[in-house]
DNA sequence: AATGAATGAGCATTCATTCAT
DNA sequence: TATGAATGAATGCTCATTCAT
């Protein structure tokens, strides 16, 4: 028991430390951005040496993957669960976006590393596509497809094209959202999204 | 004459060869990134001295907002004209869509600029905001109310959103054309972004 | 007798560790070189943790004076005893010299640290030197004037310049052997060099 | 002829820099050894900024090559420029000899570098052989040959083999010379060196 | 205006050494 | 004794900017 305990705590000591650098880091880039945080301001921040960082993360550039990996798992499985009951493509949107925008909501500096930074580099948003957003954006565009079948969504439209346009628009209201100076609620902005996106703006 | 025609040329020479570093940059950064693109590079992309740069330029990040600066003008100005004579706000906005996608579709390097530089830092986009692009969200924005006005577009829509919905779903079409390895036209994207925008994914 | 083998096992199992960093270490600095060699790859070498190098060494520069201290030890109180028995002077270069040239061609690794880091710096030279290879230059300077006082060697020579030159005639065949890609036996060089040596190259 | 003047002198100012440069390493090196040494000791001895050494030189690694290279050139073209005229073997020998021991004699920070910072690494010790160490030690060879076909060296003899002896012998008078403390002149030795290497130690 | 040599501040990463376990 | 995680000082190199010409 005592040695399982043991065994447990050196375990979690590890990724406790790990962890934290990764917080520190997402602190750290959303207030300064990638190239212009030192790896000595994240090991500060996480109260760590500098040297520590590497027993970790082989190097800066690695961390930043680590933030979009990480997150983009946790997103994508989540997604997934929670859509999984769900029996309507318009339901299993309106879960997404909410979700979409919850978690980023719920995490300012999370959101500025995923908007911003993660934007900066033309080499890191491939390697992001590559990372798990095409999955992120397949999902959606599969959910369309599935609708469109239960005769919910236009056949006439291209799915591929459709799930752009949804992410693109939680995507603008997150931007949005992080670079406005008043402090608002960002979940409820789905709804209003989804409102357009599924009835449009014209006039019936 | 002569001496006002001397006058002309060293004044459109300056001018020249600020437009050359401009021209350079976009071209530079588009391939290396902000951070990562060397003033020397854009100095010798533009075949100047890298200490010419400095008499047409305060500094590297100077280059990049009037990039950004010269960008928006043109787009909000064009804007502007071509809309001038349009009645109907559906119309504007297909209008304003499409010169959206026509410009950045014809300048890839442009595009990546604008899409991915500006989008790296947190004080470019903030800058970038006041600097134009809030001025292009509210001509959208307008527009829409006009629509409204006009018993085109719905009334129950707030039409801030609308337009960032708008625009984010045009900013996406970009976004992944440039990320694209097939190449393909940029600009017939608009059609089915407004589509979406106009009549919804649902079916009637 | 069961303490009295446990402390015999304890005693040698510190030597025996201490002799493993040893090798271990002359394994690395030969290929690796002593500044690039990190103490970590010896440790590994050794299939010891990092730390415990610190246990039996002071630091990674007392491991490099403890294979030359250990190594001239051996060298001198060898050579020694080997020329104990022998009565002409020359026979006695001939062993020692044979000595020298079997001992360094007969490890590879050792041969490269003595020829190549020993040699790195100024320092590692004269701690060195006053780590015995004086020693061992006297004892064939020793030998030469008693060659002189033999009969053997010629009297107008200068024993300590002589010293100087047959050692640094054996110590270059080592180095070319070092360097050298083919795989040939050291030891007969030094028939050679004592041909050489004593009979010089001018024709009689 | 003032703007041959001009050219001169610009020319110049970029040789004297790196001239300067490598004076300066070869005494920081000298002092305190290669690795030791930093660029910004060699910077700041030769009164210039850090920066400016990249200027020059790609690294410093390579200001140790040149070193070595340009230390080798002279060494080679001089010394076959000396025996140029010279007919016996043993005259030639004798004037590499002195020219050997006078040359490093002269400039006790070179002899250092050129004794103790090439000879710890045996990456440098290759690249140095490269260089331009075979072809000297081949010029010994050749000569000593020639005496054999001029009767004046015993033909029993290999001459690779005597090359070798002779520059170790050489050698070691540096090492010994650098190591001191006394200071005494290098030069001398040289002919105490080559009455041993001509006529042997042997009593006739 | 134009040049490009010179500057020097800035930073990611390494690694010898320590020390709590 | 042994471990190996943690430390943090140390440094080669880059590059935006300046300035003498």
């Amino acid at each position: 028991m005592a040695a399982s305990r043991t065994a447990d705590v050196s375990a979690r000591s590890g990724t406790d430390k790990r962890e934290a650098i990764i917080r520190a880091a997402i602190r750290v880039f959303a207030r300064k951005g990638y190239f212009s945080s030192k790896v000595s301001d994240i090991a500060g921040q996480a109260k760590i040496a500098d040297g520590t960082v590497y027993l970790y993360f082989k190097s800066k550039e690695e961390i930043l993957h680590s933030i979009f990996n990480r997150m983009m798992e946790s997103f994508i499985s989540d997604g997934k669960k929670e859509i999984e009951g769900i029996e309507r493509a318009d339901e299993k949107l309106r879960r997404i976006s909410e979700l979409h925008l919850e978690r980023l909501g719920a995490d300012r500096d999370l959101a500025i590393v995923f908007q911003v930074q993660l934007r900066g580099s033309i080499k890191f948003m491939r390697e992001f596509s590559a990372a798990g957003f095409a999955e992120y954006l397949d999902i959606i565009r599969k959910t369309i497809s599935e609708g469109q079948k239960q005769g919910i969504f236009r056949k006439d439209l291209n799915p591929v094209v459709c799930s752009k346009i949804l992410f693109g628009a939680l995507d603008e209201m997150v931007t949005n959202w992080i670079l406005s100076k008043k402090k608002f609620e960002l979940a409820p902005a789905a709804g209003e999204v989804l409102d357009v996106f599924f009835n449009g703006v014209a006039r019936a």
